[in-house]
DNA sequence: GCTTTATGCTTGAGCGCGCAAGTATATTGG
DNA sequence: CCAATATACTTGCGCGCTCAAGCATAAAGC
């Protein structure tokens, strides 16, 4: 049999990653929104009262803050998001999901939910659940 | 149990790149180039006389061929690699490893290697080879 | 032999990040 | 109370990539 190093299997898995990214952008690029501005409103979706602050968010999706500063800002001017000071705290600008935010999330949601299941589909169950605890472990 | 979902997997593979991306990414920059110029010089290493065409590297990295052409120049510059005409068909420009360039990749496979497998080290082996055989039967 | 089409590559424009530096506010220690 | 330090964010610059358009060469069809 092949050997097969841990090496081969980085490879493997960037590989891997090149093709989820391309099928997953793909059927989102129809709603208007990348892989990444996906996350940013399902974050936004599961945070309590919709609302997060941006370093919460960066860090959430694996971003650095600046990342999220120039991702929110043209989600902000299409609509999607809004800015909102915060409170205690001069600092922090918080994001929230606007109602067309929620809407466009609800619509890529589906797509997104889609494309995974097909691109997944001829992993069996199994290994998908095997996957996940993989994943989990290196996280 | 929580259900897991494609939709949950594939979230669960992005952020597991993103965090493999920059575990490789350091010890590489030590050696002056990224990872994708590692792949670079790994393909044209394995290559029959570690020659290739720029679009079967292209396509090997899973990359464009202008972004082939991009990541080659600065590589040429600095004389790891070289441009060398095809004999039969004057469009192809084959690309080589040059001697400095065989140095160069030797050092960064050490510290490759090294990073693969303390980054994967939590992995037990069956895992990696599963891992590995769910990875090729998506690509 | 001459158009048409395909192939290999490069280039211009632009996007999506990161890093480092800068600004504003908050917190902490003396 | 007030420096010193930490935190949240933004901005300038640059890198790495893509897509679309262009150029040169090759192959195919009439």
């Amino acid at each position: 049999m092949t050997t097969s190093t841990p090496s081969d299997l980085i490879l493997k898995l960037a590989a891997l990653h090149t093709m989820l990214q391309k099928q997953i952008a793909g059927p989102l690029s129809y709603h208007g929104i990348s892989f990444t501005e996906y996350q940013v409103l399902k974050q936004l979706h599961d945070a309590p009262a919709q609302k997060m602050r941006r370093i919460d968010l960066a860090q959430q999706i694996g971003l650095s803050a600046s990342g999220v500063t120039r991702m929110l800002n043209p989600m902000e001017k299409v609509g999607l998001v809004s800015k909102e000071e915060a409170a205690r705290d001069a600092r922090v600008s918080l994001v929230t999901l606007t109602t067309a935010g929620q809407t466009v999330f609800r619509d890529a949601e589906a797509s997104f939910r889609q494309a995974a299941g097909s691109v997944l589909a001829s992993v069996i169950d199994a290994d998908q659940q095997h996957l996940h605890r993989i994943a989990d472990s290196l996280l």
